[in-house]
This record gives C-alpha cells, sequence and structure tokens, in this order.
DNA sequence: CTTTACCCACTTTTT
DNA sequence: GTGGGTAAAG
C-alpha cells in the first residue's frame, strides 16, 4: 500500500488519505481521477474498513468494472467481495429487490428500458383516445421523467395549476392522466423503468424507517464519481444515505458536465461545500494525459463559459505536435481524408488502430466514416447507436425469458403473444385486455382461462396452445439454468424455425444474432462461481437481474480491439487515445443548433468539446465540411465557432482539396483567430444583466447595427408573446445582436425570476397574436 | 389474420 | 437512407 501512494502526487495522496468527513474532488480532465477513487477504496480496506460498509457509485458499467479490476489489482490477492461498486441503477436494483415487500413489489419485478417504456406509453396514450400526432411519445416520456426525477408524483402533478397550465398549453392537457396511468400500469406489470430504480430507493429511504437506518449504517464510506451528473433525486438519495456517518467523498469535473439534458444539476458540485460543515475541497490539477497544445487549447476554450470553479490544468508533457484543423469540402472527403491520415499514421509512426478514435456529435456521422473505413480496409468498431440488446429478435427472446420470470409483465407479454405469428392478432388482444380489466386480472390469467371466454374456436386453439407453451416454459424453471431455458425458448416457440427459413441477408443476421445472445447466455453460466467460494446463482430469474441494466457488450472481441474506434463524444468521456479525430465541426452540428436555444446550452456544448478534445494524448484533429448530406439533402454549413475558439498558437489549418470536385465549387474561408469573426461569442458571454427598458417597448427588432431594417425579423418585437417548445410561454422583454444572430430576452412564465436570452435563428419560437 | 407496399419522420446525447 | 407504422389487399 505505501508503494502505491508514494505514486501519487501531493494533492491526489490528499484525497485518498482524507477518509473521514464530507471530501469533494475536482478532478480536471486526466488528472488521475479514478486512480485516486481506486487508492482510496483500497487505503480504506487496507486500514481494515469492512468491504461490506462501502459504497461506490458510477454512472456507467463501464466505470464501474474499470474501478473494481483497478481495485483488485492494487490489493492483489485480498479479498475484496462484498464491496458495493455499481451504477446508481444497478446498485439500487439490487438493494430494492432485496427489499421489494417494503415496497409491494415482487422482488423478481421487471427492469423497463427505454424501448419498453416507449411501448407502453404509446398503449396508454391510446387507451386515453389522446392524439398521437399531439401526445408524442418521446416527449410524453420525456416530462413524466422529469417529473419523477424531481419528485413530483402523479398526483403533485395533477394538482399543480402552474404544470397543468403548461401542458394545456402544449396541448397535452392529459399528460398527468397518462404519468397517473403509467404508474399504474408498471406496478401492475411489477415493473420499474430507469426513473423508477432511483425513485423507489428515495421511498424506500422515505418511507420505511428501519431501511434508512439499515442502509445509513451500512454504507460507512460512501463515494460517488461523476459528481457533476446527478440530477435531484439521486442528489436527494446520496444525502439521505450519507447523514448518518458522512463520510462522503464526491468527485466530478463541472468542466466535462455535459448531461444536463437529462437532467444533471451542476449545481449540486458546485454547492456541495454548502450541503456539510467542514467540506475538504481538492482540486487536481495536474494532467497526465495530453501534450501543451491540446491541454492549452482546452484550458483556452473553457474559459468562454461563465461559471465554473476556477483551476488551472497543467502538465508536465512537452508540446508536441499542433493540432490540426482540416477543412474539408463534404463529408465523404472528410471521411476519406481521415481514413488516409489514420492509414498514413499508423504506418509512420507504427501506431496501433486501437490507438485512433474518431468523435462525432449525432450517431448518425457514422455512417460515413464506416463506408471509408471498410473501402479503405481500416478494422472499426462502431460504439453506441443500437446496441445488440435493443434489436428486435433480441428483445423477443428475452421477452419470452421474462415472462417465465414474471407473467404479469404485459408488455413483454404483448410483444411475443404474436411471435412467431400464431393468428392471435390486434383485435383478440385487445379483447383480452378488456376482459383483465373487467375482471380484474392479469393478462396472463385471461389466457389462461381463455375457454371461459367466448373466443372462436381458432383464435381459443392457438390461446391454448400459446398458454401451454409457457406453462411449460414456467415448469422448466427449476430444473434448468439460464441458457437451458433460453435454448427451449428459441425452439419450442418456433423462433428458430422462423428465422432460419429467411435467407435474406438480415434473415441470417437475426438468426446471428440471436445464437450470439444465445452463447453469451452459456458463457454467463459457465462462469465460474467466485475465488471467494460463494455460489453465485446460475438461473433465470438471476441472470434477466443483470441484463436490462447492462447497455452495451462489455467483452470485447480481439479483432475489435485492434479497431479504430467510431463514437459519439458523450460516449467517449472517460476515455482517452493517442490519435483524437473530432470531426462535423460545424455551426449546427457542433454546436448542435437543435439544442442551442439558451446561453446555457451553448455552454454545455463546448463543454462537450472541451470533453473532445481532452481524450487526445498525443495528436488531434479537428475536422469539418464545407457541405454535407443530411436527409439526403446537401447543406452547407458555416465552420464551427469552436474552432475560432481556440488560440492560433495551439492550431495548424489545413484545407483539404477536393478528389472530386474543382476549386470553385469548394469555398475556403480564410480564419483569423485573434478576430472573432461572429461578434456573437462577445455578446454571448456578456456578464451584465440585462437591463429592461420600458422605454423601448415599441422598438421593432431586427434593426442592425447599421439600422438596416430586416424583414424576416419582423415578427419578433417587444412584448410580443411567444411559445418555446422547451420553456413554454413568454414574453420578449428586449432584443440585441445584429441581423445574423440576433437574440432575445425573454421572461417565461414557468421562470418568473430569470430572463434567458434566447438565440431566434435556432430557437423554434411560436409566435402568439 | 397476415402480408405487402407505401409513406413518413427521423437525427442529440443515455442509465 | 433508414426503419417503423399504417392502410389496403390477399
Amino acid at each position: 500500500m505505501q508503494e502505491v501512494l508514494q505514486e501519487l502526487n501531493p494533492q491526489q495522496r490528499q484525497a485518498v488519505l482524507h477518509t473521514e468527513g464530507p471530501l469533494m474532488i475536482i478532478a480536471g480532465a486526466g488528472s488521475g481521477k479514478t486512480k485516486v477513487l481506486t487508492t482510496r477504496i483500497a487505503y480504506l480496506l487496507s486500514k481494515g474498513v469492512n468491504p461490506f460498509n462501502i459504497l461506490a457509485l458510477t454512472f456507467t458499467n463501464k466505470a464501474a468494472k474499470e474501478m473494481k479490476e483497478r481495485i483488485q489489482k492494487i490489493l492483489q490477492n485480498r479479498n475484496a467481495v462484498n464491496l458495493f461498486i455499481g451504477t446508481f441503477h444497478s446498485v439500487f436494483a439490487r438493494i430494492l429487490r432485496y427489499e421489494a415487500q417494503h415496497i409491494g413489489y415482487p422482488s423478481n419485478f421487471s427492469v423497463y428500458d427505454t424501448d419498453d417504456t416507449k411501448g407502453l406509453l404509446k398503449s396508454i396514450i391510446n387507451q386515453l383516445n389522446l392524439d398521437e400526432k399531439k401526445y408524442k411519445v418521446s416527449s410524453v416520456l420525456h416530462r413524466i421523467s422529469d417529473a419523477k426525477n424531481n419528485l413530483i408524483s402523479p398526483k403533485d402533478y395533477l394538482e399543480n395549476p402552474k404544470i397543468q397550465q403548461e401542458d394545456v398549453f402544449r396541448k397535452q392537457g392529459s399528460l398527468g392522466k397518462v404519468y397517473e396511468k403509467y404508474c399504474e400500469e408498471c406496478f401492475r406489470n411489477g415493473a420499474m423503468d430507469f426513473d423508477d430504480l432511483l425513485l423507489n430507493m428515495y421511498r424506500l429511504l422515505t418511507q420505511i424507517p428501519e431501511s434508512l437506518h439499515k442502509y445509513q449504517h451500512k454504507f460507512k464510506y460512501i463515494l460517488i464519481d461523476e459528481y457533476q451528473d446527478t440530477n435531484y433525486l439521486q442528489y436527494q438519495i446520496t444525502k439521505l444515505l450519507a447523514a448518518a456517518h458522512e463520510n462522503i467523498c464526491v468527485v466530478g469535473d463541472d468542466a466535462q458536465s455535459i448531461y444536463s439534458f437529462r437532467g444533471a444539476v451542476i449545481a449540486n458540485i458546485l454547492k456541495f461545500d454548502k450541503d456539510y460543515d467542514n467540506v475538504k475541497k481538492i482540486i487536481l490539477e495536474q494532467n497526465y494525459r495530453s501534450q501543451q497544445n491540446i491541454l492549452g487549447a482546452a484550458n483556452a476554450i473553457i474559459k468562454h463559459n461563465k461559471s465554473q470553479i476556477p483551476k488551472n490544468l497543467w502538465t508536465n508533457i512537452p508540446a508536441q505536435e499542433k493540432i490540426k484543423y482540416l477543412q474539408n469540402t463534404n463529408d465523404s472527403d472528410e471521411a476519406k481524408k481521415i481514413v488516409e491520415i489514420i492509414k498514413e499514421q499508423s504506418l509512420r509512426h507504427h501506431y496501433e488502430f486501437n490507438q485512433f478514435a474518431i468523435l462525432y456529435r449525432t450517431n448518425a456521422q457514422s455512417r460515413t466514416f464506416e463506408e471509408s473505413l471498410r473501402r479503405q480496409n481500416v478494422p472499426y468498431k462502431i460504439y453506441g447507436g443500437m446496441s445488440f440488446y435493443q434489436r428486435k429478435e433480441v428483445k423477443d427472446v428475452l421477452a419470452y425469458l421474462r415472462i417465465i420470470v414474471n407473467p404479469q409483465d404485459n408488455e413483454q407479454l404483448k410483444r411475443i403473444i404474436n411471435v412467431p405469428a400464431r393468428g392471435i392478432g390486434k383485435t383478440t388482444i385487445e379483447k383480452c385486455l378488456i376482459i383483465s380489466a373487467e375482471k380484474n386480472i392479469s393478462f396472463y390469467e385471461v389466457l389462461v382461462n381463455s375457454q371461459h371466454y367466448d373466443f372462436r374456436q381458432s383464435t381459443a386453439t392457438s390461446l391454448q396452445n400459446f398458454c401451454t407453451l409457457i406453462q411449460y416454459l414456467r415448469t422448466l424453471t427449476a430444473k434448468h439454468n439460464a441458457y437451458e431455458l433460453a435454448d427451449t425458448v428459441c425452439k419450442q416457440s418456433g423462433l428458430f424455425k422462423e428465422l432460419k427459413e429467411d435467407r435474406t441477408v438480415e434473415g441470417i443476421a437475426r438468426y446471428d444474432n440471436v445464437q450470439e445472445l444465445l452463447n453469451s447466455i452459456k458463457e454467463w453460466t459457465e462462469l465460474p462461481d467466485d475465488e471467494s467460494g460463494e455460489l453465485i446463482d446460475k438461473s433465470l430469474g438471476a441472470y434477466l437481474q443483470q441484463i436490462t441494466l447492462l447497455t452495451d457488450a462489455d467483452n470485447e472481441s480481439e479483432v475489435e480491439q485492434k479497431s479504430v474506434k467510431l463514437m459519439t463524444v458523450h460516449a467517449a468521456k472517460g476515455l482517452e487515445f493517442s490519435c483524437v479525430f473530432v470531426v462535423g465541426l460545424e455551426e449546427g452540428l457542433f454546436p448542435n443548433s437543435q439544442i442551442l436555444q439558451s446561453a446555457e446550452d451553448l455552454e454545455e456544448e463546448r463543454r462537450l468539446f472541451y470533453v473532445a478534445i481532452t481524450r487526445a494524448k498525443a495528436k488531434l484533429w479537428l475536422a469539418n465540411a464545407l457541405s454535407r448530406y443530411k436527409f439526403g439533402q446537401i447543406t452547407y454549413n458555416e465552420s464551427s465557432r469552436f474552432i475560432d475558439e481556440i488560440p492560433q498558437e495551439f492550431v495548424e489549418k489545413l484545407i483539404v482539396k477536393s478528389h472530386f470536385f474543382n476549386e470553385s465549387f469548394s469555398k475556403p474561408v480564410d480564419y483569423d483567430f485573434e478576430q472573432n469573426k461572429t461578434g456573437f461569442s462577445k455578446n454571448v458571454m456578456s456578464e451584465n444583466p440585462i437591463e429592461i427598458s420600458p422605454s423601448t417597448h415599441t422598438k421593432v427588432v431586427g434593426l442592425d447595427s447599421k439600422g438596416v431594417y430586416h424583414q424576416h425579423l419582423g415578427n419578433y418585437k417587444i412584448e410580443q408573446k411567444i411559445n418555446h417548445p422547451k420553456f413554454g410561454l413568454g414574453t420578449i422583454i428586449n432584443l440585441e445582436g445584429d441581423a445574423h444572430n440576433p437574440i432575445a430576452h425573454i421572461k417565461f412564465n414557468k421562470f418568473p425570476t430569470e430572463i434567458k436570452r434566447i438565440f431566434l435563428q435556432y430557437a423554434k419560437l411560436e409566435i402568439i397574436p
């Protein structure tokens, strides 16, 4: 242990040794955050702390897995079982299964992923006879999720006049009813969605005093990774858990907060020292990852953001090559050029392919790169997008398995009752649901007793056969492990038969996917029992418990390990590569225009860019394209403002000549790094509070600095009432910016105390006459 | 009830 | 360029 401590710098060591009392570690990019966390846990254990008393929470399975492995390494043979290291969701799921009876759930409750959730919401929207066009599932889900994460129950929701008014305005007046019904249905199905795992943990702690006491005393030491990404609910839970011992250590970096879109509250970390007395605050500022030019650029960029904890990241690594900025004619050139560079670099500097990463803002951008990589025979692996477990055929098999374990789960039942087609159609399912509601019994019970209800003879037989199948599979659970059951499901249900008959390319791929699923289940059942001799449950139930919260297949094949990695910037957080390409740096794409509706959103995009470039150790390329296909149509984009924000000393610009078009087609723009061409960022960053002058209310907007009137802004004027897709109703109080970047100061009914600055060119405002 | 054909909306990020 | 959902035909 001593040697391990010697490897740390003074701040890191301090963070490890300060074990008692609240501790807040601001860990800059590449400052050895994981090292500190893992060493800290190892240190606690070496001091004789019982692993049973330690809780470490992360946001991703990958982070949890890495921490476990690194602790194991430090401890060598010492015993590290019983440590609670995992994601918020998986740790709480584990606790909730154990405590299920306290909150009225079965301990084998299902966990709904986003697809399951959306399916249920959709059927509820239909049941309530609401217009699917107005109640778009994704927006409904988002709003419900927001409510849950802010501890607003369906009752609170329905009784809150402000929320109701807002919903009516959004033409989703019945959203509260949808929310209420959704919660009821989930409960009836014995299912929890991702938010419920947090919410029910909160309920357990607040409603069952014994449980609160139990877990407060169990978890004497609490560590939370990526604390800047916690939402209100997670914040409340950790506060409850830590209340008894206050040995809570949070690690995070406000500059890397990129999840506010799903409710993360940066203030949780910014105000941590207000939550506890005697908070020890440590800032890790030495960066061990990137060379000077990259770190210099990163520091310069993040300075454009207003609110952040001041820090000065530095590195001992001497400056190497400058950052290269590649401006391409179009998106396929961008991809082609980058793949050429990868090949050249790997030859000349002996980089392995796995030392390259291509990072983009949106998943859709991966396709062009995929084509180019394939054409040039470079091995690659794309992360994200449609994950293995989201595929139809895989979900179908899993749905069978989940029904076997939890027959209450109507969503899974509806999913597979007619897969493969067995003559049970829409009308029959509706009829079953009606009976189920009338007799107040579950869908599954209707099937079991189908002979008592008048179904057509052929339908009745189909239902009987399906029922017999499920009953038979259920009898197998006691004696057979997860793999044997899954295999039987595929054979007996006819899924295999159906897939085998489909000889199309996609059909074969689907069959292979199911085979792969079976293999992975088999591998799982054959995992050795823990070294401690703890017998691991190989039942189907145990398998399903861990599978739902698993996002991507963690075990990479050897080929994949040697491949160029492609992923979104979000997915790259926490990773590092020798050579990084950040691509698609265009206005509208990165920063992305769909979310650029306020200055705060721009800051988040900038943090995202900061995360992107700090992934690079030695070499960094920034790339964009003057034109790009979107929906099969060519769009023309200006280069990203973020490129202009990097001081010239760190960058070298290269204009890539098109391979396909002549010069006149490409219009290279000369960039002057010193000067901000748009004059835009300066405005945005202004820290002066906005003054409202009542005398200006008749001013018509659209006047630029020279007093020229601009037609397209004619609709926006002071006191104009508007509706914003995200913030709702509001009134324009003032206008600024020039014709190219008009900004409105808007007071929203939802936020009576603040004035938001909205970029008119991005915001989709509706004018209220 | 099933299959096929067309149409449409979609592209921000994820546990 | 995709995949999912709906409508009409079988």
